[in-house]
RNA sequence: GGGCGAUUAGCUCAGUUGGUUAGAGCAUCUGCCUUACAAGCAGGGGGUCAUAGGUUCGAGUCCUAUAUCGCCCACCA
């Protein structure tokens, strides 16, 4: 017998173990067809929150749903080594422990990493088993793997050769604090307060000077130029002409340049073409020469005298002071404006011409935008909205800067020898060659994790049955990150899609609607949820709680509420498995008019679901499954079966129906289907996981209209009978139909009401062709009830002169759809009827 | 500057290709311990669907503006 209330704890130990061992989660079943979803690897930097939990819960339910549907259904795990983002963390780790990075080899540094990875990951893989999750653990990747480094490898060694690979020289964002190299993706943007410092520079021989206006004055000495604009008339004159640059009193020419906006400021811009992406440009165009004056960790480098070996903020103090001193300061113009930060170290990035490799994306990007004109062979983005994302950073980008000064990752297969470069899938054999110390972004690898997890390069069993696979689930927030990314690898190295569809999901929010993050300390360990209120509870409310797409409020009252509901779920079984402890097999033949009537909702609601889950419309599913199992199931079904509940047609339909919820319900809340399914008398496999999804069957339609009737009048007679306000009461029965009469009669509880006649008032209960007379005493408040008529008498005329109206617009009549308007003719036959009894009663 | 989303009950949100008088959870009010469940049951109340136009027989839904909030991208010497 099962406890009076669901506990979460005792229901959820042991399963996952248990499915886990028997190879529920292991796909391969040759006689199937495949289905399979790629995990989007999580870092191994910590542990997963809830966007996580969303996120690979979508996944379990896709995979759950279609392993029951006959799909040899494919969840490939995995992670990734996050390399900028791991070494940080590493570094810091170190940090606490005395140790630089620069005391330890590379090699030192990397057994660091592993032990660092180890750790992380075993944590990783237990919350994945507390989130109920059947990944199958037998093809676990990893993105630094074997097969997974064959592929960056030969990826690389590829766009090489096609020459979409290049090494170059660029101003890239730079990352002083982890000193690599970063991707524009991996910078972000914040407000700061910050000024406009302007300065003199002194026209070359002349009291006069240009106003120069820089909001990092700390970078001057590697100007090269200051620039005006050609058509500026103000300065037209100065051209060719040389200013002397502050503090190092070097001469430097003035050039014009459209880059100069004369509406800007002075109109007068500083050229650094070492650190400024713009002023990069101008130098080419006008052969500057390119001083970079800082080192790797932000601090001033020889170049800049006096400031060498300062911080980049102190220098810039130091500097304003001695330009004050100087009389070269004219103005600080405080504003706030957006500044590069890293999106690891949270440092304020620095724009640093530097050496690096880079995707050229021309080809690349195109190759995507042509493809998803292509609708057999786009990548088909659920919300659709989400495919501008892709589009829009296809026709708008950047190459992409790949090489990271980290040792955590891929080093590139690139070997030197003076001069000479080698790319190639092993070092050269000949002597004197040097590897390349970077290593590659960790979206280079990511970017091939849909083929590359399958065994590509190869062609792998696995690879031909899986791939493409069918669908990603993600955040949107790494489209242009990630899935961008993946397509256009794909694309390029296999000639198809990586998936067919892509399912968005928004964010996760705080009961406040701010996002999640450590420094508001807002953010909520699915741990502790699953602890408090189970993982069933937390899988459903996260998954069922929001319209695709859409972010998603974190509210511990819901999570609550889902609770709720499965206690709810958990009681019905419990009245079910009572009543059909002795049923060996089922027999829906002698059916009783209210199972009959379950039957049908529930084949609307297989219909309704199986419609809504192919479509990743889990909110509808989750509501549509909430309406029907409590206020049809447990509300209507279970308390009119209580009084057939000996017959076997009723057990079968409890069973039937109670079996097919659970199954509905299994991939949201696997757990505690599963602990239902396990006390069922007939099942037909040992596991709910592996049973078959309900399906609909037209032989369980029938017509429900008289029961639906029956309910509606349940609820009219209660309503009345509150309103008369009586306690002692009886009734006489004009219903024909008897087994309809005896619902009522059950539902109602009037089986001892009919035999009394001592009465002087009559109420009469009228519904369709149901009626049933309320013999009372007069205690009621006559007042009241005229009020209530009178009421309802408004209500009614209101509703007919609408409808009236309606059925005389020939407009509406001809071109509404036929039910639509056949409805509002009986509708307003009914309000008609029910009108004339109140005025009746009225007069 | 470009784009996207949101605006619906006190709160959090649904609302499918336009089709009865707009739904749910929580909260609230009334009455019930009816042997599956009081974390429950039976009933209520509560909404000019942000604003203004338009299309349509019919608009929460489609179109055009506007407002407020949020997000993304780009620019910012």
């Amino acid at each position: 017998m099962l406890d009076k209330k669901y506990n979460h704890i005792d229901v959820e130990k042991d399963k996952y173990q248990e499915w886990k061992t028997k190879g529920y989660f292991n796909s391969g079943d040759l006689s199937k067809e495949p289905f399979c979803i790629v995990i989007p690897p999580p870092n191994v930097t910590g542990k997963l929150h809830l966007g996580h939990a969303w996120d690979t819960t979508l996944q379990d339910i896709i995979i759950r749903y279609k392993r029951m549907n006959g799909y040899d259904a494919l969840w490939l795990p995995g992670m990734d080594h996050a390399a900028i983002a791991t070494e940080t963390k590493v570094v810091g780790k170190l940090k606490e422990q005395g140790i630089k990075k620069s005391d330890l080899t590379r090699q030192e540094f990397l057994d660091e990493c592993w032990k660092w990875t180890d750790e992380y990951s075993e944590n990783i893989r237990n919350q994945w088993a507390k989130l109920g999750l059947s990944v199958d653990y037998s093809k676990e990747a990893f993105t630094l793997d074997e097969n997974l480094t064959k592929a960056v490898k030969t990826v690389f060694l590829k766009l090489y050769e096609q020459g979409l690979i290049y090494r170059g020289e660029r101003i890239i964002n730079w990352d002083p604090q982890a000193k690599t190299a970063l991707s524009n993706e991996e910078v972000i943007y914040k407000d700061v307060e910050g000024a406009f410092y302007h300065l003199k520079y002194f026209i070359e021989d002349s009291e006069e000077f240009l106003e120069v206006a820089t909001t990092r004055p700390e970078t001057l000495f590697g100007d090269t130029a200051v620039a005006v604009n050609p058509e500026d008339t103000r300065y037209k004159h100065l051209i060719g002409k040389n200013v002397i640059l502050p503090i190092l009193n070097k001469k430097i020419p003035i050039i014009a340049d459209e880059h100069a906006d004369m509406e800007f400021g002075t109109g007068v811009v500083k050229i650094t073409p070492a650190h400024d992406p713009n002023d990069f440009e101008v130098g080419n165009r006008h052969n500057l020469e390119r001083i970079i004056v800082m080192n790797e960790d932000a601090t001033m480098n020889e170049y800049t005298g006096i400031y060498n070996g300062m911080d980049r903020f102190a220098c810039r103090e130091k500097l304003l002071e001695d330009l004050k001193e100087q009389d070269l300061l004219i103005e600080i113009e405080k504003i706030t404006h957006n500044v590069g930060h890293s999106e690891r170290t949270g440092v304020m990035v620095e724009p640093y011409l530097s050496k690096q490799w880079f995707v050229d994306m021309k080809k690349l990007s195109s190759q995507v935008l042509e493809n998803q004109k292509n609708k057999d062979t786009k990548v088909n983005f659920v919300p659709s909205r989400f495919e501008k994302i892709l589009n829009h950073w296809m026709e708008d980008c950047h190459d992409w800067c790949i090489s990271r000064q980290l040792y955590w990752g891929h080093q590139i297969p690139a070997w030197y020898k003076g001069e000479e470069i080698y790319v190639g899938m092993e070092a050269p054999t000949e002597e004197g060659w040097i590897q390349d110390n970077d290593v590659l972004d960790t979206w280079f690898s990511s970017a091939l994790w849909p083929f590359a997890t399958l065994g590509w390069p190869e062609e792998t069993d696995d690879y031909k049955r899986y791939f493409p696979t069918d669908v990603l689930v993600t955040g949107y927030d790494i489209i242009f990150f990630w899935v961008c990314r993946m397509v256009f690898q794909s694309l390029e190295f296999t000639k198809v899609r990586p998936f067919k569809d892509c399912l968005i999901h928004g964010l996760i929010r705080d009961k406040e609607g701010r996002k999640m993050s450590k420094s508001l300390g807002n953010g909520v360990d699915p741990m502790d949820v699953i602890e408090e209120y189970g993982c069933d509870s937390l899988r459903y409310f996260i998954t069922t709680s929001s319209a695709p797409g859409q972010d998603l409020r974190y509210d511990e009252e819901k999570v609550k509420s889902t609770w709720n509901f499965i206690n709810k779920l958990w009681n019905a079984s419990r009245f079910v498995l009572m009543n059909i402890e002795d049923l060996k097999e089922t027999d829906l033949k002698e059916l009783n008019i209210h199972d009959k009537w379950i039957l049908t909702k529930y084949s609307e609601t297989i219909k309704k679901v199986k419609k809504h889950m192919d479509k990743y419309e889990f909110n509808i599913v989750g509501s549509t499954l909430y309406d029907f199992i409590w206020d049809n199931f447990c509300d209507k079904y279970i308390e009119m079966s209580k009084f057939t509940s000996d017959t076997t047609a009723t057990k079968s339909t409890l069973y039937v129906v109670l079996t097919g919820i659970i199954k509905m319900l299994h991939p949201f809340m696997p757990y505690v289907t599963e602990e239902i399914y396990k006390m069922l008398p007939i099942k037909e496999e040992e596991s709910i996981m592996i049973s078959n999804y309900p399906k609909y069957d037209k032989k369980l339609v029938f017509e429900t209209n008289e029961v639906d009737n029956a309910l509606e009048f349940i609820t009219l007679f209660r309503n009345k009978k509150k309103e008369l306000n009586i306690k002692d009461f009886s009734i006489i029965s004009h219903v024909d139909n008897k087994e309809i009469e005896v619902l009522l009669l059950n539902m109602l509880k009037l089986n001892d009401k009919q035999n009394n006649n001592n009465y002087e008032l009559t109420q009469e209960i009228k519904l369709n062709n149901l009626h049933i007379d309320i013999l009372y005493n007069d205690e009621i408040d006559h007042e009241l009830e005229r009020e209530n008529l009178l009421k309802e008498k408004e209500k009614l005329t209101s509703s007919i002169e609408r409808r009236k109206k309606l059925l005389s617009n020939e407009n509406y009549v001809n071109k509404a759809p036929a039910n639509v308007v056949e409805n509002d003719c009986i509708q307003l036959e009914k309000e008609e009827q029910k009108l004339e009894e109140i005025l009746s009663k009225l007069n």
